[in-house]
RNA sequence: GGGCCGGUAGCUCAGUUGGUUAGAGCACACCCUUGAUAAGGGUGGGGUCGAAAGUUCGAGUCUUUCUCGGCCCA
């Protein structure tokens, strides 16, 4: 008997996928039929779905937790625009800031070129062209991932229309009057008189004069403190007359004291931490003590001290506050803050709204703010300093101390955390933090976690400093009044600043006449004009206003932001309080945010480990659908873990998928007719294919609840399950049969051909926005009238498909299967037979079965040659199978084993 | 060090308000098939639910402690 009497499966759809040769031009294909373009044009009116992107760093290559993004955003832009929106995916890029301005120094350093002698405009291109040419890496790095986009018009932080717009939005903040001046320390160089980056500073061994100084307690409610004096320690006497506050932290236990020794603390009563008395009593060399109290640091609530130096002219209040940074590594338990001298202090004070003044000048002297010791130096200050405590009885003992200590790299000088001039925006002088709080209320998240996690650091969050000391950026657009030291405020010349910019971006400010910017309502002279940038994460929080807002094909808010759980505190963050502050309502309907990306073991991926996988090396190795199905198969929720055996796991289950297609189209002779759903009289088809359009029907559903849930590790499992347990091994190895030995004009087997073109046009479609590329490869085999499976929609489902009756049915059919076919393995071990058409199988069924399935087909849901059906006699309420060898000849068509002649057409058999 | 989140078969994931013997797919083993063939089918093994203590008649599920990991902050 030949084959060509049998219809065997036949297509051009490859078993082999080769991924990695075929994608990249299917990218070109993409290109060339302008499908982005495609896509707005066929879903012009509808809804619109707006997944705004987070602009990427353009800095260095993608790596896997920008593939993870960008994916994750292509397949829920995709998953929308095919549930009949219009999908707008407009990528952009974060472009100004330090890292860049980094790379740019670098480059001098290697060429010996000093960057104080290069013009600013000219430095600023440099950084332009660098952002630029990572951009169009970048872009290209997408683009193989599968992910359609706007790439031709992308938006990015740099371009002139968002540096106009920025000017804007600030210009919004001074208005309103949010935006304000203040003071925040950065590490100084008294010598250079300038601020150094951390890369500029080097520390090394330095020699600090060490101070214990007294705090005398002024209210309390610990009745023992009363009379009572706290004990600070510092390596920096000069910071004393800038104190404004202590610090102790209320997991400490502290001890109270009493002197009995002679000297100026005899019978005074002191406070240091309890794990630091035997360090502290030897420091200070104290002899003769005694414990009066030990207590909780929480008990430390509502405490004010004065300030050792109160009687001659430092009379405040000092109040003390919960810190987590005081530690009982050194000191005493108790840090004294001088908030324009430290980043703690600074912090801390601010939380409690100690505004830090400018309290040392450019020089390293002392200002105006410092009684006493106005224009004093602060290296020179600190003998004077100790002198005048020990005047006033509060020095409890001093000593020097040999530590690191910054310096700077250049002069070797050592460097002071100093107050300088910021720029900030409240969040309580105009209700930021509450419109913020309000706003997240009203967003929905994915996974629904991230809404506390970023409440909570809004709540807590102090002030949002703006402004920055260097050159790549936008820059704030302040001019302050030299008669009046007032901000201009004026919304004429913000715009006019805005549209300079829009038309020529913002080197401008720093090359052009004053004159310009201020147009001709103020004279320049009287002004000074501010030189600092506006901070990188400001940009990018407002891409909402020069990109969503600005442009037609998007709307304002998004529908939903998309980034790593980092971005809680990054740019979730800073867009929400730009647009609430400008805007009073976040840009966003919903965040979605998703873990990171991490080894096989659960370890962050890191060069040094040596346990890093690159984008590069997976998009060789296995290609896009394979790292897309990664994405899909992984809950984003938590941690994704990623290496080669994990991928290798999911190009196992990529190539189940792929034969599915491939036994579909083969079946369909790649034939495959579009069908009317509606139309296709589904009570007149076989059982079986009236219970597969069932399972379909119970897909559909759970397809759109994952999908809308954004649950796609669920979505994808039952679409993979669906292809392995539903089709291959049931559906599929059951009609082989009907499909190979039927006459092509069989009803039943036209039945089951209107199935299969069901299941491919629905699958097809399923799996479109994971399997980008496999289902484009797919689509230009079977359909040659339309351009890309992405321009179509999902199917939609009639609901009459849906037949829980059948499905109860099918389910009791399936267990006796299970059951039988425990039996036959059991007689195919003893070597009886070997495939299972040879078997023949006698089942006794319970009696109430064998009246419901007496008419059914037990044969060919077994894939039997046979099947007695009987009543089990001797226990009505078990199944009992027996399995024989069945006994006849092979027909050489369907190698069914009978005694009789086959039904089939073509049967040899006598 | 602090805040938040997580740890269920080799892997990716399920496990309603605490309730039979903890599930699925893949992988693995064995067998069958050779008309989906570098495919397909069948059967099967595999888990101290991160650890310990507690609450309870009963804990993967609740509480506490510890441990490991991740993000953010310091």
């Amino acid at each position: 008997m030949s084959k060509d009497q049998i219809n065997l499966p036949k297509t051009v759809f490859s078993m082999k996928a080769n991924l990695p040769a075929k994608e990249p031009n299917l990218v070109k294909y993409w290109d060339e039929i302008k499908l982005y373009d495609t896509l707005r044009q066929k879903a012009k009116g509808r809804e619109k779905f707006i997944l705004h992107d987070g602009p990427p760093y353009a800095n260095g290559n993608i790596h896997m937790g920008t593939a993870l993004n960008k994916i994750l955003k292509d397949i829920i832009t995709k998953f929308h625009q095919m549930n009949g929106k219009d999908s707008v995916y407009v990528p952009g890029w974060d472009c100004h800031g330090l890292p860049i301005e980094w790379k740019i120094e670098e480059q001098y350093k290697k060429n010996k070129k000093n960057k104080n002698d290069v013009p600013i405009v000219e430095f600023r291109k440099e950084c332009r062209d660098f952002a630029n040419k990572w951009i169009k890496t970048h872009k290209d790095q997408f683009k193989r991932l599968g992910v359609i986009g706007d790439w031709e018009n992308y938006y990015s932080t740099m371009s002139f229309d968002a540096e106009g717009q920025i000017v804007r939005e600030l210009g919004k903040f001074l208005k309103e009057g949010s935006l304000y001046k203040g003071y925040k320390p950065v590490l100084w160089s008294t010598v250079e008189k300038t601020a150094l980056s951390d890369a500029e500073v080097e520390y090394m061994d330095h020699e600090s004069d060490t101070i214990y100084v007294s705090f005398k307690i002024k209210k309390t409610s610990i009745k023992d403190l009363e009379n009572s004096e706290v004990i600070i320690w510092t390596t920096t006497p000069w910071t004393i007359p800038a104190n404004k506050a202590l610090a102790y932290n209320k997991s400490l236990d502290y001890t109270l004291l009493q002197f009995n020794e002679e000297g100026d603390f005899k019978n005074r009563k002191i406070v240091i931490a309890k794990n630091l008395l035997e360090s502290v009593v030897k420091d200070c060399d104290i002899k003769s003590y005694k414990v009066i109290k030990e207590f909780s640091g929480k008990e430390f609530d509502n405490t004010i001290c004065i300030h050792p130096f109160s009687k001659i002219g430092f009379d405040y209040d000092v109040p003390m506050f919960d810190a987590r940074f005081v530690t009982t590594e050194q000191g005493t338990g108790i840090v004294h803050c001088a908030p324009s001298h430290g980043p703690d202090d600074f912090n801390l004070c601010l939380k409690h709204n100690i505004k830090a003044l400018e309290t040392v000048d450019d020089d390293g002297r002392y200002t105006e703010h410092i009684p006493v010791f106005k224009g004093q130096h602060i290296f020179k200050a600190n003998p004077i300093v100790i002198e005048k405590l020990k005047n006033e009885k509060n020095l409890l003992a001093n000593g020097k101390l040999n530590h690191s200590y910054p310096h700077s790299w250049r002069s070797k000088a050592p460097l002071v955390h100093r107050a300088t001039q910021q720029w900030f925006i409240s969040m309580e002088s105009h209700g930021l933090r509450e419109k913020a709080l309000k706003a997240l209320d009203k967003t929905i998240f994915y996974p629904s976690k991230g809404k506390e996690r970023i409440k909570s650091m809004i709540e807590t969050r102090p002030d949002w400093c703006v402004s920055r000391q260097r050159v790549w950026g936008v820059p704030l657009p302040i001019f302050v009044s030299k008669k009046t030291n007032n901000v201009l405020v004026d919304d004429e010349v913000f715009e006019n600043i805005a549209n300079i910019y829009e038309k020529e971006g913002s080197d401008c400010w720093f090359s052009d006449d004053p004159q310009r910017f201020l147009g001709s309502k103020y004279k320049a002279e009287d002004y000074i004009k501010l030189s600092d940038i506006v901070e990188v994460w400001f940009d990018s929080g407002s891409t909402h206003a020069f990109v969503l807002e600005k442009r037609d094909d998007l709307k304002w808010p998004a529908s939903m932001y998309l980034e790593g759980s980092d971005q809680h505190r990054g740019w979730f963050h800073s867009s929400l309080l730009q647009s609430c502050g400008t805007r009073g309502k976040a840009p966003f309907e919903s965040i979605l945010s998703h873990g990171f990306v991490v080894d096989g073991k659960g370890l962050k991926m890191s060069k040094s480990a040596g346990n890093t996988i690159s984008p590069e090396e997976i998009l060789k190795k296995y290609g896009a659908d394979i790292l897309r199905i990664w994405v899909s198969a992984s809950n984003y929720a938590e941690d994704l873990r990623i290496d080669h055996s994990i991928l290798e796991q999911h190009a196992d289950a990529y190539r189940k998928i792929r034969n599915t297609f491939r036994y579909l189209l083969g079946n369909l002779k790649d034939n495959h007719s579009s069908i009317d759903y509606k139309k296709i009289d589904n009570k007149n088809l076989p059982e079986l294919e009236q219970f597969m359009l069932h399972k379909i029907a119970i897909l559909n559903i759970n397809f759109h609840k994952n999908f809308n849930s954004y649950n796609f590790h669920y979505l994808y499992k039952e679409l993979l399950n669906f292809c392995t347990v539903d089709l291959s091994s049931f559906y599929f190895d059951i009609r082989k049969d009907t499909l190979y030995c039927d006459n092509e004009k069989s009803i039943k087997r036209e039945g089951c051909i209107k199935v299969l073109n069901v299941i491919l046009d629905c699958l097809i479609k399923w799996f479109a926005p994971i399997l980008t590329f496999t289902t484009e490869e797919i689509f230009k085999i079977i359909d040659k009238d339309n351009k890309s499976i992405h321009l179509e929609n999902f199917p939609k489902i009639p609901e009459e498909w849906e037949n829980d009756v059948l499905a109860k049915k099918w389910k009791e059919l399936l267990q006796i299967r299970d059951y039988c076919n425990v039996n036959i393995e059991e007689i195919r071990a003893q070597k009886i037979i070997g495939s299972s058409l040879e078997a023949h199988v006698e089942l006794e069924l319970k009696e109430d079965q064998f009246n419901r399935y007496k008419s059914f087909d037990f044969a060919e849901l077994f894939i039997t040659s046979k099947v007695d059906l009987k009543v089990n006699n001797k226990n009505k309420n078990e199944i009992n199978v027996n399995t024989f060898k069945a006994k006849g000849k092979k027909c050489p068509l369907c190698w069914k084993i009978s005694e009789i002649k086959c039904a089939r057409q073509n049967c040899s058999l006598k």
